[in-house]
DNA sequence: GATGAATGAGGGTTCATTCAT
DNA sequence: TATGAATGAACCCTCATTCAT
């Protein structure tokens, strides 16, 4: 694309000029490395398009929002369409983030399954990451490997993670599953159970409440155990119901 | 130009339809009247705007797909939101239509939700239906009121068919639901697990198949009963395998 | 230009019917030479185009407003330039129809220029007359021969009116006038000082009052014959006002 | 494209006038801050509007009569009817510039009256500033504060200053007037007489020669003079008559 | 002869991108 | 390197004119 690479004659004729700013910034990074830069732009990207979505977003909007020139915008990335793959990268790393710990310190398999029910609820349902989806699949169309790549590294490592956790479940004996994917996308969808639909769609203009998605995933886990639990599971819940 | 007139020579032919096509275009039909007209400019609009977005299709586009003038297209709509509302509605409607007709013929419940189940996901994720709900999601941020329409008179009022059903199988004492739209929902995302988000975020560029999507459902109607299904339900269930 | 000449063939099929409509209309006119459809035509435009201004009157507009169609319109005016020509000739018919009346009826000097200088000023200072002088002169750079007509047919016409008028107040030793053509102009100024150019330009949104006008009218009459009058004119206004 | 930009090779070999132009442009002028880039689109609209009146100047032919592209069009101006303000507005400072300085230095009244008499009819009735009039004129139904402005602040300060002079005279006995604002406006006019709207109509395709200006302006301070003139007027000039 | 649905060039305006400074 | 003024293609929409009915 049109980026302007660094102009080595220019910078050969100020060295002068160039050791007091070298000195200041500690090596000036190339054109379009410096990091702080990019992250300033992808940060007034964020608020521009979720706010707007991508096609109403304008590039002179970001400017004013990153308070960098429309110029080096086009150094850090090579037109709008790429700025937004960069952001969205991020927010999926933001959204996804720390999603799953909850996985990681299980002993109640009853109790961690609410919770990262909740966890989960939460997050896909709440307003700034239903916006940031609705921007993805908007733009799934046009730039199908944007959406499938926000998938893969968002929502499928999660499910894998939670596959590996059920994984244990089924090793201590707690649940009894064939199909172990299945069963992970399964839960996945009873803790959002009629609320991720009617978030995307607008259906509702406000997330759900947080005793609204209690509700739901306390049912989800029900469902899910009924369906899947052990009797060896039952039975140390009756044992831990007796000594509460 | 590029216009899909009724064919005359055809309809003479045709003599017994001819009496319709006469009624629906008996004269000239008045400014933004004709119903063949209408038709011929959605198809264009469906095809560009569910190809680009709303905001990325443009009326040039969409003028040049449907073969009509500019200048016809706003005889027939006020404008561009307009339009896309009408397509919408019409994709909405053919979406949905006899989605639920399984749930009247209902006799064996256990393949009565297989095959309510089978028909939801082979529609919600075909590749046509998922590339509308994209445009739809992806309007829904600047036309918030359209998701809310569109998810209203579609997802909803089958989900509304789908509570009437849950509920005559609670009087018949197959189930067993204290919270019945909860349990619909429940159903719904169960039938879907791990398809629905795979396909909106084009991490499948193509539809699953009928075998991928039977094995989720039958999976779907094995939990839900297990949660749901009475002791009632099991005895028929065994009695019609004994039979069998 | 693209008329659509009366269909030989077409009518010689149709003798039944037409018999019924020459019944009615004692002779169907030639296409574009039926008076009174013209003149709808020109009553429409009128509204239209007065009120809106040449570029912003649009032919839908004048199609409702004189209830015939477009094609019609096409048949009795090649183009919308020629119907604004039409109607700014008629236009000029009607303002300028009867303002020089009380030139006729002349005894007395002073009061009947008082009297024509009211006239003047009243129907030159209306509303609608501004409008359509507005109208006309904007539009004078595009269609010069518009200006020039109108003012030739009318103002000028009445200049010359006056300018005979003045003739008989000389004949009669009431004012005494070299360049008689100059002082009907100056006289036409003076009953307009001021106003004129306040209401084409808007600087008055509204025409001027009765009194307003009598006022500056009778201020212009004494300047004028200040200027102009003889000592015979002198003599009998003082007899006349000693006699009253 | 045909952008006139100050010739760099030029102002090298001017290095006094350099001072100027460099305080003008130090380094690149902000957006829509560049009084070169200004001038030369207003000299552009000038062309288009003047030529063709508000409504048929179409922002396209500006772009290419300007020599800049629409966007910087758009920099510099929120939309058309700003850009035709702004043109507007140095039009009424380039007419009435200098117009008025021959009251300034008034000795001899008559001849004080004919000089801006001529002044006044020469300009008003000029080709370019009878064209810049047609165009206020024409706009002044969909924009009536522009007329508004233009006669304010044109006209109107003129005639203000006009009422200034006559009052002087007055002071010095050499005229006796009742109401002052009428008879400035009965000046004004005798000295068009005639001329003003047949030049806006264009009745007349030329501006008048300077001799039938001389011809009624003459005439007009006659009428004017014999009308408000005081005997010590007369006296005086009498005086002045027999010495010369 | 009359109709008015259809046409499409052209309207004003926006904005992603470039490149002189 | 960074800047942001300038560009011009493309946007949605209007409307004078045509021509099949």
């Amino acid at each position: 694309m049109g980026q302007t690479l660094p102009d080595a004659k220019t910078l050969g004729t100020k060295t002068e000029d160039c050791d007091l700013l070298e000195t200041l910034r500690r090596g000036r990074p190339a054109a379009g490395q410096d990091p702080v830069k990019r992250a300033q732009i992808i940060e007034g990207a964020r608020r521009v398009f979720i706010d707007k979505g991508f096609e109403a977003a304008s590039m002179n909007d970001i400017t004013r929002e990153a308070g960098v020139s429309k110029g080096t915008i086009y150094v850090y990335f090579a037109n709008k369409e790429e700025l937004f793959e960069a952001l969205i990268e991020e927010e999926r790393g933001t959204i996804f983030k720390n999603m799953y710990d909850v996985l990681d310190h299980a002993d109640d398999l009853r109790e961690t399954l609410v919770k990262f029910g909740k966890v989960l609820g939460m997050k896909i349902t709440s307003a700034k990451v239903i916006q940031a989806q609705r921007t993805v699949i908007g733009a799934s169309d046009r730039i199908p490997e944007l959406g499938a790549r926000f998938y893969e590294r968002g929502p499928k490592r999660g499910h894998d993670k939670f596959v590996t956790f059920l994984g244990t479940a089924i090793e201590r004996g707690l649940v009894e599953i064939e199909d172990v994917h299945l069963a992970a996308y399964q839960f996945t969808e009873l803790c959002l159970a009629g609320l991720f639909r009617q978030c995307i769609f607008s259906y509702r203009s406000k997330a759900p409440s947080q005793a609204e998605i209690e509700h739901v995933v306390r049912s989800g886990v029900n469902v899910f155990l009924k369906a899947y639990g052990t009797e060896k599971l039952a039975a140390e819940e009756r044992a831990h119901a007796t000594s509460a």
